[in-house]
DNA sequence: CTGAAAGCGCTTACAG
DNA sequence: CTGAAAGCGCTTACAG
């Protein structure tokens, strides 16, 4: 009764503080709403703090952050480097005692553990099943070239591509933030600039339904006179008009997988430094047709 | 130079530990984003350190979290309270010396600073709108009568309508979560059940985007067939398709007053325990017509 | 098995 | 003005 646990103390004495801190780059992007969900499900016992930070790919702020984090003696972080992010500055914040879990993205030349979907091969599924319903004039649009996804998923676009012997256009990639203002502008400067593509392979979601919204604001109807494609489904893809077809990433088990392997590691176990690849599955729903022409 | 200081220390010291606690119910709403960042830049340059619940409406959650906080030596917290949250609940948090200031809902019987939208004269803005144009069948989705917000928003559109002399239907009534899910489901709902709105005012815009996409999913066109109206004014109502009417809900003014409020509190200046109510304001864009028989 | 003491790393009030 | 000491509230290793 009115008693108060005082923590710092007990954590100065300990020197664990049940503090685990968790990084994204947009909390609000719904792709990692879901992996949060999944790691405090499976952390959620455990009467652990999460310490939540938004770098916005802001290195500055990502540092800034990670020193609260030793400073406040938290004994692990859940990290989606920000761009910029290198090995050695990874390497650093173990080195200082603060194991690293990373999820969604990876830094080279850093070896600890990485939860993520397969971007590569996710992407190339969803530009090859357009292909399949006879396109050939496929724009990319979202995804920075900095991050290990943007690149990733623009190299399953380009692969795809090639095996189907089209040649890739460098004027229908379109690379920019991952959010739905991004893929509105986006789509309206690509038609803006002349360009004309039958189906359009979106970065994720975020940026498919802003995509969606642009070619509304042009008139024309998607999954009827275009086609275009997600990436995440997140639950917003189902409700989206039309339904999109998209590509689930795991997030669900990204986010399991690295509060487990967290756990393990802050238990002293020892935790394989593997990369592990959820593997993708697509989604076929509204927004995907063949090309209008054909 | 590999110094790290150590804050749990210093806390246990000076009784003071830099952490402000930030409580709301859904950080993936981009209202409260767009709160949330206010909140940083206003407070950004202080060297706090911010501690983020999402509570989802479930009191048990908030009720661990404030715990967390007073274990820690939190310096405040900024709360949306959950549904079940009582004036004593927060009388407690105050008398534990956690300096309280809420933001969006308040809390009958309890005098701590609130800052806010005015919810009922803005949502009357929109419904009076509507009347403006012509309608006489508006429905109201969204929102739960266990919050003030819930409350008030129903009570405006109430409000508008009785001034009018529309009589209101309870059918026309739908509560529901304050989601996009919630908006595309309660609409086909309602349009299952035969009911016929020729307008609908809207919770907050999340809804009003899910009820966009209910509409087209039966095959009507709103701002054509059928006029919508959202709140907040969040950045996706203005690249939503067609762009979205709605009412601007003043989140920076709420972030940053809040923030300067909480600031001052722990300078130990005297704050006003105050409700501070941000004027609203209607927002015209494409979601809104008159009704389609006039 | 029980209970008093030491010590985590800071800050601050106090002695020199 | 400088520097050693006390103490914040815990936990744990140790003495009784």
């Amino acid at each position: 009764m009115g008693y108060i646990y005082n923590r710092r103390a007990a954590s100065l004495r300990t020197s664990r503080s049940g503090i685990i801190g968790v990084v994204v780059h947009d909390i609000m992007n719904p792709f990692f709403a879901e992996i949060l969900k999944a790691i405090e499900e499976e952390l959620g016992h455990s009467r652990r703090t999460f310490l939540l930070c938004n770098h916005h790919d802001d290195i500055a702020i990502q540092t800034d952050f990670i020193d609260t984090l030793l400073q406040f003696g938290a004994d692990g972080v859940i990290l989606s480097p920000a761009i910029g992010t290198t090995g050695a500055a990874i390497d650093a914040i173990e080195k200082n005692g603060l194991p690293v879990v990373m999820i969604a993205r990876w830094v080279e030349e850093n070896s600890a553990p990485v939860f993520r979907g397969d971007d590569r091969q996710g992407i190339h599924m969803a530009t090859q099943y357009l292909i399949g319903l006879g396109h050939r004039d496929i724009a990319f649009i979202g995804g920075r070239r900095e991050t290990s996804t943007g690149r990733d998923r623009r190299q399953g676009y380009l692969n795809a591509l090639q095996e189907a012997g089209i040649a890739a256009d460098p004027a229908m990639q379109i690379g920019s933030e991952a959010t739905r203002k991004a893929g509105y502008d986006s789509l309206r400067a690509m038609f803006a600039s002349g360009l004309r593509p039958s189906g359009i392979v979106c970065f994720n979601d975020l940026v498919a339904i802003g995509v969606l919204s642009g070619l509304r604001s042009i008139g024309l109807e998607p999954g009827r006179d275009i086609a275009v494609t997600g990436y995440d489904d997140i639950s917003e893809a189902e409700i989206a008009a039309p339904a999109l077809t998209t590509v689930w990433n795991g997030q669900q088990e990204v986010g399991r997988l690295a509060a487990r392997a967290m756990i393990a590691t802050i238990s002293g176990e020892k935790v394989p430094r593997e990369k592990v690849l959820i593997a993708p599955q697509l989604r076929i729903r509204e927004s995907t047709c063949p090309p209008k022409e054909a």
